[in-house]
DNA sequence: CCGTAAACGGAGTCCCGAGTCCGCTTGCGT
DNA sequence: ACGCAAGCGGACTCGGGACTCCGTTTACGG
């Protein structure tokens, strides 16, 4: 491993990841290194110094969103109201995305395909299987429905709802409601189209970069 | 009005209309200008002639897909079966929006708001009108859904289908026929928050730029 | 305290894309 | 045919953002 930084590069470093954090939610993955770099107190250099490049800052970030999304995961696992666990995880990550501009942006970007973010989702996604089994089995949604639905879906209410949050804000729980309404198991109507494979779902889009 | 376009201007003016489309549909709304020359076969001059900012350019294309949204809505009003009809606009409409990746970037922008787009909007949406109080009327559709939810709910699987695009063709179909599922009577449960005002809807975001 | 290697900051470089300008070409009226 | 205004193209300018470089500052082991 590396050496110890020095304290006042640790101080920095951490610094810098907060007002990655806040700018990059507020303003999305575009927003300009020297943005940050101001919030920050800190120069460009020093920015550049710890992460290469501003993609690997945006790695870092997301990262530790993912992390959030599997705590929120841990803790509606804990619920005994396995249908209700899965409505409440749906709207806590719900509100994250919409909070988090950068990370609805990662989803048009190779991020989500990264080592490092691809583990951590691999984790997020077994936690949601569990708690779509459960859910499942208590007959309270479809059983046709796959864990990998799940973040597929949020990024459906959180890119549409972001659209309107600045004009109305928390407008995006009346569309995560209809959603919610279509994973009843009275709701189910045969898809028109199978569930995805993991493989699929991990080669997301190189495509248009942005 | 202007005077006549001499021959080759008008030719030029629809070749560049035609590689606009083509281009800002296959690569959203930032594909640089350059790129639309090349394909038209004329310099950038011709262009910026033409449309004396890029944004012009894009508002000409989003109000001819605009029409085509319009023309799949009058197609459906000739329907007699009202709840198939909708879902059937919604799969058209949903097809429209995935192909075109310029149209769900213009979600993210203020174009939404552009006098020329706005009013074909708002025809858009009395249609819709139309077509989903016959739906409710013929007890198909539930019955607090309102005209303005269904162009959200349309972005909402476009922009996440975007994402899965490449590397799964047609997935949004899946998550299309979920949402329609959650627009039947029977899968309705009280929202947790009411309907779009006109007003509301009509100011998008005019935020964080792109 | 001092020496030094680690860190810092921000001016400078490079690239890319929007929009301009002007000398050259061409449709078209006479 | 001919003249000329309309139209053309693409080199050029300008601005913005990622990343670099290096002279200066600072933490910290001895």
């Amino acid at each position: 491993m590396t050496t110890a930084l020095r304290a006042d590069a640790q101080r920095n470093l951490v610094r810098v990841l907060d007002a990655a954090r806040e700018v990059f939610a507020e303003q999305g993955i575009d927003a300009p290194v020297t943005e940050i770099a101001d919030r920050a107190g800190v120069g460009v250099g020093t920015i550049f110094r710890r992460f290469p490049t501003k993609d690997d800052l945006v790695v870092a970030v997301v990262e530790q969103r993912t992390e959030q999304l599997i705590d929120a995961a841990d803790v509606a696992l804990e619920s005994d109201d396995p249908g209700a666990a899965l409505r409440k995880f749906m709207e806590i990550a719900a509100a994250m995305h919409i909070s988090d501009v950068c990370w609805c942006d990662a989803g048009d970007t190779d991020l989500f395909s990264r080592d490092g973010i691809r583990e951590l989702i691999d984790v997020l996604v077994g936690k949601l299987g569990e708690l779509l089994a459960r859910a499942q089995t208590a007959g309270q949604i479809r059983s046709d429905l796959r864990a990998l639905d799940l973040p597929v879906l949020l990024m459906a209410v959180a890119k549409s709802g972001l659209m309107l949050e600045d004009a109305v804000p928390g407008a995006w729980k009346r569309y995560l409601g209809i959603v919610l309404d279509g994973l009843r198991p009275e709701a189910a109507r045969p898809l028109p189209r199978g569930p995805l494979s993991r493989r699929q779902f991990e080669s997301a889009r190189k495509g248009h970069p942005a």
